[in-house]
Order: structure tokens, then C-alpha cells, then sequence
DNA sequence: GGCCTGTAGTTAACGTGTTAAGTTGTTGTA
DNA sequence: TACAACAACTTAACACGTTAACTACAGGCC
């Protein structure tokens, strides 16, 4: 049998469960995978029609929050690293999305801002992304997505 | 103000709350994302003394657990996308990591399995993360660790 | 002031994510 | 059998993830 084959090496059986590691159905990375692309799934068509990525689209959204910010913060809160921040900055400030400027007070800091385009997108997608949102709440329950926010919370919390 | 900075563009308030889109902090795939960042955070540094990173080290559980399997089901339950397994296989085939072989029944498809490497590398790993599994479960707590896989397995069901 | 240390970004290099297009092999059907 | 449609990769192109090295600037200390 198929099953079977990979013994031919003339190995012991990987699949024995003391020496496998914790199956990947029950792994919580595996888990948080699954569910991640499953939710993304519902609003990355939606930003592709507006012709933003998901990352392009948690910068917008930080700048749009919390107005201007250094790099390192929007890094920080839309959970980009900050190479990859460096390289998108370039391509959103071409595209109008964002602003760039040094810091005054500290020359090497990089404050960003959102552009009018920006502001525009986001005016665009924020209903958009509400209407997703709002009937993934309602298919899963408002209760199970507070109760699930809620334990990824405590997890990202969680210091080991 | 730093906060006020941006409206100097002439814009209205991009904060308002009518206009913004779901605060970050309660954004499912933002959640989502942190929680399998400070998850991972735990174990990426012990792939890394074994030499793998997380997508490869996902195949080589896939093929102990489940034997020989054609590269779309290795790509399924890996959660990797087939362009991305193509360019690992060479990889991990050059390092002994896994065997490819054509299906003598089907000539499109490529039958993979786990090499003598890559059961070792299964040995090797295997009992470190299971200790940190257990760590990461026993700080959480068992009972909140089955509760979130559930919600995690209800969410990626979810067809809306 | 001049130097040392630390911080904020940037650059570089390599790997995976993602989409689209191309290749090769299989299957259904006239 | 021949051909159209489909399936399973593979390749290509571009973007982000990740780590390490590098540059520029700031702050503390002599």
C-alpha cells in the first residue's frame, strides 16, 4: 500500500504517535493558519477591488486611526517589520496614499501621514470592510467572535 | 499637535469613528495575526537551531504523519501553496529532507515522501516542541487551549 | 567638544505568499 | 484514434517575512 512505501527506506515507522509531534489538526499554529486564511479569504477580493493588499490596507487604517506616527509605531501597530515597511512607505508616498517626512525634533525618525488618497480609500473600503465584517459576525455569532477575541488576546499576551 | 498634523491636508477627521473601519484591536484577522505571531515566537527559534523554518518543518509533519502523498495533498494539509511547495521540494530533496518521484499511475502528479534526513529531523524536533507545546498549554491552560482549537476549527468551516 | 553606546531606518539577501500564465499528462467523447 | 477540456504541477513576476549588516542621528560621559 501506498501507506506503506516510505518504510522501504528501511526506517521506523514516523508515524508512530510517541515519536510524531501533536497532530496537526489539534496545533495551534496550524489552527490559527486555518482560520486566518479562512477569514482573510472574505476580504482579500474586497481589497483587491479597491487595489490594496492586506498590508497596505493595516497602514492606511493605523495612519487613518491614530493620525501621523513614526515608522517604528506604524510597524508596531499594523505588525509589519520594519524592512518591509521601509519598502511599501516608498510605494504608498508614490501612489499618493501616505506622506513622508523626517521628524523635526529627531532626525532619525520618519513621521507618516495619510494622503488624500489615503483618506479616500479609506472612505472607499471602511463600508465595504464593515459589511464583510458584519456578516462573518453574524454567520459565527457576535458572542463566539468576542469570546474568540477574547482568548487571542489572553494568547498574544501570553509571555512564557 | 502631532494628532492634528494631518489635517492640514484639508480632510476631515479621518478618527471619526462613523468613518473608520473596526478599531484594530477588535479586528479578527489582526487578532488572528498576533496571536500566531507570539505563538510562533515560542518555536521559531528552536526550528531555527534545527536548520528549518516553519513551512518546511509543517511538510515534514505532514509526511510522517501520513506517509507517502501527492504534492497537492502535502500543499493541502501544509497549508502551503503549490508554486511555494514547488520551490521548497528542491530544497528540501537536495538536503535529503524528502524524496520526489513521479506517480507511476498518474505522470502528472509527484509522489513525495519523508527521507532518511528528514526522519531524523522528525526525531530531533518532535520532542522539543512538544515541550514548548506543553509549556504554552500549560501557562494558557488546557481547557482555554481546547476551547480556542474549537472556535478556530468552527471559523475556518464557516462558509459565508 | 569628542567619543561611545544606543536607536531609527535602510539596504541586502534569501525564502515564502500570491496571482497568472505556461507545460505536460489524463480523460471524456465523437 | 483524435481532439477538446481538464488536472497537476511548474515557471515567472512581484510583494512581504525574516535576519543580518550598515548608515545616520541622538544622548550620555570624559
Amino acid at each position: 500500500m501506498a501507506l506503506r512505501l516510505w518504510q522501504s527506506v528501511g526506517m521506523d515507522d514516523p508515524t508512530d504517535p510517541s515519536l510524531a509531534p501533536r497532530a496537526t489538526r489539534a496545533s495551534l499554529p496550524m489552527a490559527l493558519l486555518r482560520a486566518r486564511e479562512a477569514v482573510m479569504s472574505h476580504f482579500r477580493p474586497m481589497l483587491d477591488r479597491h487595489g490594496v493588499n492586506e498590508q497596505q490596507w493595516r497602514v492606511i487604517r493605523v495612519l487613518g486611526e491614530a493620525g501621523p506616527l513614526d515608522a517604528s509605531k506604524v510597524a508596531e501597530r499594523a505588525h509589519i517589520l520594519a524592512p518591509s515597511l521601509t519598502r511599501m512607505i516608498k510605494a504608498m508616498a508614490e501612489r499618493g496614499l501616505i506622506e513622508r517626512a523626517r521628524d523635526a525634533g529627531d532626525g532619525r525618525r520618519v513621521m507618516l501621514s495619510i494622503a488624500p488618497a489615503g483618506v479616500a480609500l479609506l472612505r472607499a473600503v471602511s463600508p465595504d470592510s464593515a459589511r464583510i465584517y458584519a456578516a462573518l459576525e453574524a454567520e459565527f455569532g457576535r458572542e463566539k467572535v468576542a469570546q474568540l477575541l477574547g482568548l487571542l488576546d489572553d494568547l498574544a499576551r501570553l509571555k512564557v
